[in-house]
Order: structure tokens, then C-alpha cells, then sequence
RNA sequence: GCGCCCGUAGCUCAACUGGAUAGAGCAACGGCCUUCUAAGCCGUAGGUUGUGAGUUCGAUUCUCGCCGGGCGCGCCA
């Protein structure tokens, strides 16, 4: 059995925990990886963690574990140090060692069972094909793209779900904007575009493609546009009775072209829902980022789900009437009020349809279901794992993670990013600057829970400076000193790993013989950042090692050692990086 | 006002679910290219972890109170 450093270590200290404290036999032994290198390459609390059940100095704890410690070739020193820490320096045989399994593991190295094979889903960017997707959907994007890759490698299988909400009055007002700008160029300027429909450039090229394809089909009179719309409010008043009028302004509008259009304002509405949809999904396949399913909120409605969720949490008590909409008692699952699922018109609220879209992910069998949404939406957690619970799910199963909002700066100012108002930094804008690479691990640099300040400026001007060269340099000067070694890249996992024997090529074989925990450890927090500060980490100890030595030497064996060394890294470097969607080029 | 998230070096961020002397990058300063890629390396400097208490062997981490910032509190999505 080859098991690795860790695991052999663990047992040998559940040995002498055994003999040491029978009655505490099943306190979980932590082992972990000590900062300072004087402290050994593992260090345990076990005596520190023992000492109140057995009222004792954790040194003398610490003493007696030493005595009960099986001798093993894999440990060279073993001291109490501190308050009671047990440092262990390990025979530096078992560090090499790393740089063979790696090398034999190859693309594999770093995977483990963690997950056991259960089916996880994870939804995310799902935002409304309304517009291009933005510098904030971008986060999301590089978060839930690098999450499932994690997972993935974790032992996860892993669905990729992109949630597409096709049926609501955003789209509605989406496909009165292209008609609207439609009719502008068809001549009929009488009509003032409505200040809360979307501005952007891409709802006029929308427009020209309808024209292109369809001439003058779509074309209605200005009146018949205009009819019983209350008009615009004086742009200067922002009152709330000034807003409620633009609303129904546009709503009024919406009315007019569905009238009008008749069969045509499906058209035009396929029309923009297919071209958004499509713009988003050749937008994020370019950054690497991709979904196994796209999941159509109207289909919801076309099943017939959302009726029927409804009805479900009516027989089950939870519904009742008032001022004629249907309300959903989430207060009586802690939330702070309750919710209306079906207004008085008749329409379902979105939050309707989200709890018909929660109990369809039950229904395909998931394990377990990861949301990942934008900060904003904290307060709808409490009303969905409601809902969840009143069906009479497990909430358990279901867990939320919140991104917080990527906030952009561009000459020291912050950047608005509302889709409506057409003043937006693309997703798209944004890669064509900084680069897919850079992008991504700059997105994935930082805790979900960490709010971004992403500075455009600095971003552009100091691409080259950005972590992400820093890594990959490593990897290029290897392939580089591959190159030019020659040899046959099978034949290095008969190296004589015992030739590496300074410290930066000890220190180099554990980390990563770490990179597998690492993993494990990330998955387990739905944190892939920490695979990119391993990352750096790994790159930073490379860069160091070659700077002070070289590697194609005269001794041919310590030639060959040294090189598999470096090929383990590259190898490393390259599962890591490809989990974060980012490339490796040979050469920089 | 209530709720969620956050506060760590001048700036941007880490810190292995409570561990040892809190670490990196950028910016600043000083060194290293006739030998494998200088997008690199080595060194110097930079801190009362917002603040005050509590919990214990031990707190950046957990609890509470303040201070400061972000977001949310619709029959919007």
C-alpha cells in the first residue's frame, strides 16, 4: 500500500493515542502543515486537545504520546515543542516520493473520492438574457465554472445549470425596446423612447437584424403605439408618483404592441430571447465556462409546474387569500414576512416560478444543490429553503453561496453597471482587455465573500504584473528546460528521487505532495481560491529553486532527478490551472 | 430602524474550520543576467488584525456592544 505521508502519520498516532488515552481513543488527530520549516513538515495539537478530558500539561500529554509512538523509518524527529505541539521531521525518502506519484498519476494527481460520486448541481450566472453579461456576471461565471471543476476533481458528479428566466416582463420590455427602436428606423420618430427600457447599442442592432429579415412587417402607426399610454413623466422628478407613472407608461406600451403585433410580438420577442441568449452563451464558452443545462423558466409554466407547486402548498396549509393575491407563509419558516406567489392580476410572482424550479432540481435526484447568486439576493434565502421545507424537502440539501459584487472602478471612479441604463462594462470588454486568462484567476483570486474591487485601469495598464504570468512563467521555463534535456519523459519516474536532497527540493516534493489535501480542503469550503494561492505558492518555491540551481548538470542521475522534480511541478501546475480555466503556454 | 456580508501593511488580498513570531503581490529602497526564459531571484522597510469586553492553555477566527463600509427589506426580476 503506498500511502502517503499523512495518512501513514495519523495512524501512527492513533496508536499511541490508544495506549495514552483508551477513553479518548476517537479524538480526530489534526495534522497539519507548520509555517515555520523549524517546526518539521507536520505538527499535531492532539496533546493540547487532550488535555482538559485528562487534566493534565499538555507537554507531559505530549511526552507520553512520544513514548507510545510506533517507530517507523518514516519519521526522523519527533519533539514536543511550544505548549504542547508535537513536531514531526520526516525522512526526506517519503517527500520525494511525491514527485514519482505525481508523475505516475499524471492528469490524475489531485483527484480523490471526497464526493463519493454523489450528484451535485451547480446553478449559476443564470442572469436575465436581457443584455450582455457583465464585469459582476463574469465573477459568478469564474466562481460556479471554477466550483464545479473543483467539486469535480473532489469526487463530485458535477451539473452545470444555467437557470434562463424567459418569461418575465424584463424580456417583455426587452422586446418592446428592439421594436420600439425598430419602428425608429422605420422613420416613426414620434415616440420617445421610454427612459426605463434598455438603451444599449445592442437593442439597435437588434433592431436593424429585424428589419433586415423582416422590411416593414412589424411597422404600426405612432398613434396605435401611443394609445392610452399615460406619457412620460418630466425626466428632473424621480417621486415615487413620477416612477409608478413610468412603469405603467411602459407596461401601457407592452400592452399596445402585443395588441398590435398579435403573433408578430412572439416573433419579435424569440427574436430577442434567442439573440441575448445566444450572445451570453458564445460569451462565456469563449471564457471557458460551460453549462450542461440551460433551464427555461417558461417551460416551467408550459408543464404546468408552477400551477401545480402552488396547489401543493395549498393542500399542505400554506397559502391563504388577501387583498386578492395568494401569499405564501415564509414566516412560519423564520423569514421575516410572507411572500406572494400569484398577485391579484393573476401573475405568478417570480418567486413562484423559483420555488417550481427548486422542486424540479429535487425531483431529478440531486444530492445535493449549490445556488450561487449575487449578494444581493440574501434576503430570498430564507423564502426559498421555506418554500423548500413546505413541500416538505430537505433545505439541508440546498446551499446558497453568495458572491459579492465585483465593483468596477475606471479613473479611480466607481462604474455603474445597471443593463438598462446602456452604462456598463461587458463581460466581453473586459477579456478583450485584460485577457480570458488574466480574467479569470483575477475573478477567482479572492473569497466568494469578499467584496472585488476590480480597478479597469490597473487591470489594463499592469496586465503583465497580474498573478496569473507569474504561474505560468513557471510552467514555460520548465517546458522550456524540457526541451532542451531531450530525454524520454517516461523514463523519469526511474529517476534516483534520493539525489534531491537540498532543502528547496524537499521543500518542493511536499508541497506538492500537499496539493491532493489542498483540494479536498477547497472543495470542502466551495473555496477554489485556495487552489490558486497554492498556486502561486508552488510557482514562488519553483522560481526560487531555479534560480539557485540548475538543472541540466553534468551528473547525469542528479540530472535526471532534478528534472523529474520539475516535471512533477509542471504537471501539478497544469491540473490546478486547468481547474481554474486557465491555459498553460509553453512558451511566454 | 431591522436583517445578511465585510473591516488585516500605503493599495489589493491570504492565513490550512481556535494554534506557535499574522503572510504574499503591488508601490518604495538596495543588490543579481558571457551558463536551463530577468514576466524571475535575493535582501531592506512596512501591523495595537476598526474598537471595547467576554469565552480558554491559546482569538484575525467564536459570543456580545459600539464605529465604519456594502447589500437587502416590492402584488419587481
Amino acid at each position: 500500500m503506498a500511502h502517503d505521508s499523512k495518512t501513514q502519520l495519523t495512524a501512527l498516532l492513533q496508536q499511541a493515542l490508544a495506549s495514552v488515552a483508551p477513553a479518548a481513543a476517537d479524538t480526530p488527530i489534526q495534522l497539519e502543515r507548520p509555517r515555520d520549516p523549524g517546526h518539521g513538515d507536520f505538527a499535531t495539537n492532539l496533546a493540547m486537545q487532550l488535555a482538559r478530558a485528562l487534566k493534565k500539561n499538555p507537554r507531559e500529554i505530549a511526552q507520553r504520546l512520544l513514548a507510545e509512538l510506533p517507530v517507523s523509518s518514516l519519521v526522523v524527529k519527533a519533539e514536543v515543542a511550544g505548549a504542547g505541539f508535537i513536531n514531526f521531521t520526516l525522512d526526506s525518502g517519503s517527500k520525494t516520493r511525491a514527485v514519482k506519484t505525481v508523475l505516475e498519476a499524471g492528469e490524475a494527481f489531485g483527484r480523490s473520492r471526497l464526493g463519493g460520486g454523489q450528484k451535485v448541481q451547480v446553478e449559476f450566472v443564470s442572469a436575465n438574457p436581457t443584455g450582455p453579461l457583465h464585469v459582476g456576471h463574469g465573477r459568478g461565471a469564474a466562481y460556479g465554472a471554477s466550483l464545479s471543476s473543483l467539486l469535480a476533481y473532489a469526487g463530485w458528479d458535477v451539473t452545470r445549470e444555467y437557470y434562463v428566466n424567459d418569461a418575465g416582463r424584463q424580456m417583455d420590455i426587452l422586446a418592446l425596446s428592439t421594436w420600439l427602436r425598430y419602428l425608429e428606423l422605420h422613420g416613426i420618430c414620434s415616440i420617445d423612447f421610454p427612459p426605463n427600457g434598455y438603451q444599449g447599442d445592442y437593442v439597435r442592432s437588434m433592431a436593424e437584424q429585424l428589419k433586415t429579415a423582416r422590411a416593414d412587417r412589424y411597422v404600426r402607426p405612432a398613434e396605435a403605439v401611443l394609445a392610452a399610454t399615460p406619457g412620460i413623466p418630466d425626466p428632473a422628478r424621480d417621486d415615487p408618483e413620477a416612477k409608478a407613472q413610468r412603469e405603467s407608461h411602459l407596461d401601457a406600451l407592452i400592452a399596445n404592441a402585443k395588441a398590435l403585433l398579435g403573433e408578430d410580438w412572439h416573433a419579435v420577442h424569440q427574436h430577442a430571447l434567442t439573440q441575448q441568449l445566444s450572445d451570453g452563451r458564445s460569451d462565456l464558452e469563449e471564457f471557458g465556462v460551460h453549462f450542461d443545462v440551460w433551464f427555461s423558466e417558461k417551460s416551467l409554466f408550459d408543464t404546468g409546474l408552477v400551477a401545480r407547486c402552488v396547489e401543493k402548498l395549498e393542500n399542505a396549509g400554506y397559502l391563504y387569500v388577501q387583498d386578492g393575491a395568494k401569499w405564501f407563509k415564509s414566516t412560519a419558516f423564520g423569514d421575516e414576512k410572507d411572500r406572494v406567489v400569484q398577485r391579484e392580476n393573476g401573475i405568478y410572482t417570480y418567486f413562484a416560478s423559483d420555488i417550481a424550479y427548486h422542486l424540479n432540481k429535487y425531483e431529478r435526484g440531486f444530492d445535493r444543490i449549490i445556488d450561487i447568486w449575487g449578494a444581493d439576493h440574501h434576503g430570498y434565502i430564507a423564502r426559498v429553503k421555506g418554500a423548500i421545507q413546505a413541500l416538505g424537502l430537505d433545505p439541508e440539501k440546498l446551499q446558497v453561496v453568495l458572491v459579492q459584487f465585483a465593483v468596477l472602478y475606471r479613473n479611480g471612479q466607481k462604474a455603474s453597471m445597471s443593463t438598462r441604463s446602456g452604462e456598463f462594462v461587458t463581460l466581453r470588454e473586459l477579456r478583450d482587455e485584460v485577457g480570458n486568462d488574466a480574467c479569470r484567476f483575477f475573478y477567482v483570486l479572492r473569497k466568494a465573500d469578499q467584496h472585488l474591487d476590480f480597478d479597469l485601469d490597473l487591470a489594463k495598464s499592469q496586465s503583465n504584473e497580474n498573478p496569473v504570468y507569474y504561474i505560468q512563467y513557471a510552467h514555460a521555463r520548465i517546458c522550456s528546460v524540457m526541451n532542451q534535456w531531450g530525454g524520454d519523459a517516461a523514463s523519469l519516474t526511474d529517476a534516483r528521487l534520493a539525489r534531491l536532497d537540498n532543502p528547496r527540493e524537499l521543500a518542493l516534493s511536499s508541497r506538492l505532495a500537499e496539493f491532493p489535501e489542498v483540494i479536498e480542503a477547497a472543495a470542502r469550503d466551495l473555496a477554489p481560491h485556495q487552489v490558486a494561492f497554492y498556486l502561486k505558492d508552488l510557482a514562488a518555491e519553483f522560481h526560487a529553486w531555479y534560480n539557485a540551481e540548475r538543472m541540466l548538470v553534468e551528473d547525469q542521475e542528479l540530472k535526471l532527478a532534478r528534472v523529474a522534480l520539475a516535471a512533477a511541478v509542471r504537471q501539478v501546475i497544469r491540473n490546478g490551472m486547468g481547474m481554474l480555466g486557465v491555459s498553460c503556454p509553453a512558451s511566454m
